[in-house]
DNA sequence: AGAGCTTGGTGTATTTTGAACACAATAGTA
DNA sequence: TACTATTGTGTTCAAAATACACCAAGCTCT
């Protein structure tokens, strides 16, 4: 939360670059240890966490803008980006508009108008992230994606919106490639699949399918090291997973 | 286009009732004589057409703008409409900007900001619609969508991108209550999937598969009058309908 | 009236796809 | 060297999609 004279001088900031009434927020996705993880920023002295956000600069691009938004909390650039839905409810920001309404009059005070916001999620790579808060967040840190924190305004609307999309997408479009390191197993792609969907899969099954998409390149060298078998290092064959996010995949989960 | 009294009247209104930067556009989908259609306006004395579209009052929410805006075109309430996806390029309205800059200085004319203008889509029963012209427009009218006229600014880009979305939908949900009369025909409603689709599917197996979704009642009377064989009459099962909204179906096409 | 045309409804093989499961291979461990 | 956990591959069975064949009904033309 800001104090009164950062809440003057943001509001001049703002005024003088950003578009009036228009935000950005942000699901950034990410995988580790078998568990969908998502981007939350928690305030200052607060049990208060939002989306990683942002506003659209006067004469920007919104995709640029979210991921200029996004880099400034990732460190990662050029990542698989795209914008689902504007959440438009006049009353969303209410309780961020009863929290300055004493410290500044709403006519001098930028964020006392309506926003509207629209939604982008994020795929990314976990361990290539480099969370960073901003000025009035204690912390930028990764949350299980069935063990949420208190998201504030329509935050954690936002977020089953998004994982709702991420469902779909998996249907008609292959997403390993912007959530998987380089290098992985099939069995740490099933596990992807697996939590966004929350559902078993058959591992064999799996398997067969996956790699009838033709998007998989097996590596010469097995993973060793580890108990038991050593298994299988796939890759994404970037040139036909591009492709297939074009054309699209068959079918369904 | 506006001469410089209608300009300034309609700024001063769009001030004071309307949010800066934002706009609605909508396509509407419409289906006769085995053809899929768009609504478009014609601007007088121009060979210009836009969509229909319009701004988000200050206290609105933004499927209620949409609505209200659709039912001033249509004279329809309640009917299907999704948003789809927000157009954001700086540029997008840049043709707009330059008709009028020689009229008014850009800080007395408000059409001379920039707008982000949230695409919605409308799935309409075309005999239900009386296509109503705004003040300048000279003709609100069905178009083919295989014969659009010249859409200005990236309307023609957002028909595509709300086409491109249908299609998807199609694979997931059932669509035809919206776009079909009360009652009609299974080769009547094949032809809409067809056209959607752009391709031809089999009578037969078109038949069994939409029948085995369970969401179609047949009449008993077939229809008469018609050369050749009378087809049954068929209805959508709303009941049924609504919950594959919900649900989702299996599969594509 | 009835042959012939067109359109609509139903049935039935064939192929493809998906789900379920059995088994072999490999690497570490006791 | 058995034993176990894990991964890779094959095989079977059922469901679904596809492709066709056939029948029914209504109109036209002779």
């Amino acid at each position: 939360m800001f104090n009164k004279q950062e809440l003057i001088d943001f509001c001049e900031t703002a005024r003088s670059s950003y578009l009036d009434h228009i935000s950005i927020d942000c699901v950034v996705f990410g995988f580790h240890e078998g568990q969908l993880k998502v981007l939350g920023l928690k305030i200052k002295n607060e049990a208060s966490w939002y989306l990683p956000g942002g506003f659209v600069m006067k004469d920007e691009p919104i995709e640029m803008a979210a991921n200029r938004i996004l880099k400034e909390r990732t460190g990662l650039d050029e990542i698989f980006l795209q914008q689902f839905r504007v959440f438009g409810d006049p009353e969303r920001a209410r309780p961020h508009h009863d929290l300055y309404k004493d410290m500044l009059p709403p006519e001098e005070n930028w964020f006392s108008m309506r926003f509207l916001t629209i939604g982008f999620y994020a795929l990314v790579d976990f361990v290539h992230v480099n969370p960073t808060p901003d000025g009035h967040s204690e912390s930028c840190t990764w949350y299980d994606l069935t063990d949420l924190p208190d998201f504030k305004l329509d935050h954690a609307q936002i977020i089953k919106s998004a994982l709702d999309t991420l469902r779909l997408q998996l249907n008609y479009q292959p997403i390993g490639y912007n959530l998987m390191p380089k290098e992985f197993t099939m069995p740490e792609l099933q596990k992807l699949y697996e939590t966004i969907l929350d559902k078993k899969l058959d591992r064999r099954n799996f398997q067969r399918r996956m790699l009838g998409f033709g998007i998989l390149n097996r590596s010469e060298q097995p993973r060793k090291g580890g108990a038991h078998k050593a298994p299988y290092l796939y890759s994404f064959d970037l040139e036909h997973y591009q492709n297939a996010l074009k054309e699209g995949l068959k079918g369904g989960w």
